[in-house]
DNA sequence: TTGTGTTTTACGACCTC
DNA sequence: GAGGTCGTAAAACACAA
């Protein structure tokens, strides 16, 4: 396809070489004009060369460092997932706690209205009442105290 | 030895300053 | 326009079968 780049023989770079082009590349990823042709001299290599060793370089860094950022997003996914599965773990259990409550309520409100009609003392039969009512919401808040902050509150951290 | 996967080198196209 | 990134071809290399 290409005859000129069939040419153009690549020749890799030897240790002693990449070792002067890394030392600079860690000092500063960026080839100004000066840099370029004073290693292009120490190297014995083209600039031509020295830029695109450079550019590759980059991209080489470029992709570790991406690498890196995909793992930590990939934990921190993993976090989130599986605090999210407690949570609705959580739910669902007060979701039961609650029909249970509602039931209670139920059950002795029918009873209380069937039997309600045999007695005269209204007032004190409505504060038993009340008092009584309040009994399964205190229990019910009471458990649902236990349930403060947890662990997982700083995954975005 | 050779088939195959990975790394390195080199370049064109396009973008930015 | 010089120098950057991005995508990709191809050479060089590593290595199992």
């Amino acid at each position: 396809m290409d005859s000129f780049r069939s040419q153009t023989r690549k020749k890799r770079l030897t240790p002693n070489q990449l070792m002067l082009l890394e030392t600079n590349f860690n000092f500063d990823s960026k080839l100004d004009p000066g840099r370029k042709s004073q290693l292009a001299l120490q190297l014995g290599v083209p600039p031509r060369q020295v830029a695109t060793w450079y550019q590759n370089r980059r991209a080489r860094d470029k992709n570790q460092s991406l690498e890196i950022d995909h793992k930590i997003l990939q934990l921190r996914l993993e976090n989130i997932l599986s605090h999210n599965a407690k949570l609705q773990e959580e739910v669902a259990r007060l979701k039961d706690k609650l029909n249970k409550v509602q039931e209670m309520l139920q059950t002795f409100n029918s009873s209380f209205s069937s039997s309600s009609d045999e007695v005269g003392s209204t007032n004190l039969i409505h504060s038993s009442k009340n008092h009584l009512d309040m009994e399964p919401y205190a229990s019910f808040i009471r458990d649902a105290g236990q349930f403060g902050p947890t662990e997982g509150d700083d995954l975005f951290a």
